[in-house]
DNA sequence: ACATATTAGTTCAAGCATGAACAAACCGCA
DNA sequence: TGCGGTTTGTTCATGCTTGAACTAATATGT
């Protein structure tokens, strides 16, 4: 139909978005490129960075927290144990649930993957202020808690 | 087994980064979600975004500026032409060229899901300032800047 | 002019993520 | 105890993306 009188272009707030778009797709390239050396993927490390902070997840919750399908779990998991990165085994009370611990060797390599990480933020970052680095990711908090909010409390309708 | 001194999570860049990325993340759930009445693709959308500022531009350039494969315009190009929102003409000069037209149809369309778009980006950014807003912009741009220099391709998204 | 290199687009096999359907284990309540 | 209902993890078919070959057209160098 007819345009709109402002485009989004036109919209400061979009024209920020679209700049974090472009961004992250970068980083992810970079980093994608930065790990191969390493044997590992990017949803390699971001599965282990969650398992790091939560020894002994279930692999439900572990998909939970990463925001992907539980069966995509089911079909990363051999990969990394393969590898010697991790280990599951059977909880003793609830013999449905796999408890996941990393192994040394999973901390060595996270803690591998995580200086190339840091290096790569720290690098494209340090153009940028601490305050404006500050500000950007109170930005980025306050978005991901009020989309959280839609997610666990879905009172908007749905048909 | 020797921890760095400094974990990635103390590092307050990282921390504001991985921000950035749940925050991504969330966004293109929630925007997958909301173009999905209007039978539109996230991929899909960006390809109409490129369209829009690039008319009769080539797959080639398509799948530079879109970060994709040509392969992958290739198939996401009947789709939409099918839908009768963009078509594709041979260049006159070079006959190896297609050059890309959105239709009236595929404007609007494009419109449509603009406003969704960006309905969406005022709604998480509406609780934080403009400056911080904009604080957040320019540190994305400043990544996006950096990493460009490191790719030898030119992608000059910027018109 | 002709041989060679380069480029645009396509095809195809492989890798990944997803969601529905499923089996096993657990829970709750009578 | 026993019977539905729920939860955990797996399997499988589907769709998406990629990169390597491939064809056709163009550019380049001698």
């Amino acid at each position: 139909m007819n345009k709109p009188q402002q485009l989004p272009w036109d919209n400061p707030r979009f024209r920020n978005w679209i700049s974090v778009v472009r961004a992250e797709k970068a980083i992810v390239r970079e980093l994608s490129k930065a790990l191969a050396p390493l044997d590992l993927k990017l949803v390699q490390l971001d599965l282990l960075m969650n398992l790091y902070r939560h020894p002994g997840t279930s692999q439900h919750d572990l998909a939970r927290r990463l925001l992907v399908g539980r069966s995509n779990i089911t079909m990363l998991l051999p990969q990394l144990e393969k590898q010697g990165l991790l280990r599951r085994e059977p909880d003793g009370r609830d013999k449905r649930v796999m408890r996941i611990h990393m192994t040394p060797k999973g901390e060595a390599v996270l803690m591998e993957a995580l200086k190339v990480y840091t290096a790569l933020i720290d690098r494209v970052m340090a153009q940028s202020t601490p305050a404006q680095c500050d500000a950007m990711g109170t930005v980025m908090q306050r978005i991901a808690d009020a989309l959280k909010e839609d997610d666990e409390a879905p009172l908007n309708i749905r048909g």
